[in-house]
DNA sequence: GCAAAAGTGTTCCGACTACACCCATGC
DNA sequence: GCATGGGTGTAGTCGGAACACTTTTGC
């Protein structure tokens, strides 16, 4: 038990701790309904450490602003979004995570309190200011990362799966009005696509009653048209905290 | 704010970037299956802020020890556990959260990251030194507590009810062996007694069949003795990340 | 014997699975 | 017409809920 026993001269003690810098990565998810593809945004450096790589959209908390401000900052500068779903994922704040931390002065360490958002795609429109590049990635096609980042977006990717089988994020990313086979590509694409029928998938969630069918139908190419449905919030509110299955 | 370097722009946009301090808080859970309850660790704040208040068992990140670290070490600090759960759980960074922001110098501020952690109680020794308090209290008979911890041990308490429907947390705060009534009582006074028959609840269980019996019969007071069960870590290694229902 | 706690069995019913089938459109 | 995608129906089965019942102990 070091520092126990030595008193604490305020020196001694403090000198021991770490100075931090703190942090916020986004890991922002987009669906595009039209060629069923998961997105993630991802943002180019172009300071150092990592110039000329890509990685998640992130930023340092300033003074007197709060990490979730700090997330909603980033995403603003980035992507001007109407709805969107935002929550705190995960911390990572080991020793060397960051290149900075060694050159830098004093070893100020840098942690990054990471955020999960999901907005929908036709209604966000990129901020491109001319020189920073920015761009919704396929995940399946996402270059390297800076930092750890990839780790991050793994993370991140996990939590999606899991969210999507018992919350209705879905509707987060789906546009307003959709039709029951582009939610269910959405899980498809999502999930893999074992994990039910397409019948059984569209009976169980309309016996839940908080999908509204607007009566309205839209024709893409052959085929019998398909209603458009609207996510009912009030209807779902029962089923909010409860156990509740989407599989 | 040393490392200040001149270059004009990186100056005016690093002064409004925070410092901070970072402190690791943890909930510790535990049962006492003789009594039935579930129990919190705390200790007694001697230093401002909050000197004489009780609070959950934290620390501040020292130089070069990752978050996790800090945890295991404030956990080491005040009880000698065998095995035990430890996991994240999460971050809590506003300003004004800690008093020492305003009057300390310059304005650092302190974030917190939480951690979630089981222990068995039997195996659990607490670290008393003479002078520091450090208490189980019953989570229905905890004090008010110093900082921000009342919200953090709700949030704790929250993932707790969770983790015990979909997986094995359970046995990583009941003893090694344990009869299936101690499970199912584990249940209850965590859950509320509405969450199943015991009947079923003890055959879905079984079925499982990740519980061992061991044969050897324990007998409390009236009644027909008890089976012992030990819970078969690789027998439960299929159900691992499998959505899975103690329900 | 009786009460208390552990453990077993049985019936009922709803939900999910796996299909087969019908409907509306483009070409 | 026929291919294509949307939408409906149904029989079989599995599993959970509820509850009655048996077993083994202490007193």
């Amino acid at each position: 038990m070091p520092g126990r026993k030595a008193k604490k001269t305020a020196d001694t003690f403090s000198a021991q701790l770490a100075d931090f810098k703190v942090g916020v990565d986004n890991v922002i998810f987009s669906v595009d309904t039209a060629q069923n593809r998961l997105l993630v945004l991802l943002v180019m450096r172009h300071e150092d450490p990592f110039a000329g790589q890509w990685s998640l959209p992130g930023t340092l908390v300033r003074k007197g602003e709060s990490l979730e401000d700090a997330a909603y900052r980033v995403l603003a500068e980035k992507i001007r979004a109407e709805n969107l779903y935002l929550e705190q994922l995960y911390t990572f704040g080991g020793p060397n995570r960051d290149p900075r931390e060694s050159k830098s002065s004093y070893g100020v360490r840098y942690l990054a309190v990471s955020y999960f958002a999901l907005v929908r795609f036709a209604e966000a429109e990129l901020i491109a200011d001319g020189v920073s590049g920015i761009a919704w990635y396929p995940l399946k096609q996402v270059p390297p990362l800076a930092f750890d980042h990839q780790q991050i977006l793994e993370y991140g990717y996990r939590r999606l799966r899991n969210k999507l089988e018992y919350s209705p994020v879905a509707f987060e990313v789906l546009p307003e009005l959709f039709t029951l086979s582009d939610l269910y590509q959405l899980y498809t694409t999502i999930l893999g696509d074992n994990f039910s029928d397409y019948s059984n998938f569209r009976s169980r969630l309309l016996k839940l009653g908080f999908l509204h069918d607007t009566g309205v139908k839209v024709s893409r190419g052959a085929g019998r048209p398909a209603s458009l449905y609207r996510f009912d919030a009030d209807a779902f509110a029962p089923y909010k905290d409860k156990p509740m299955v989407f599989i």
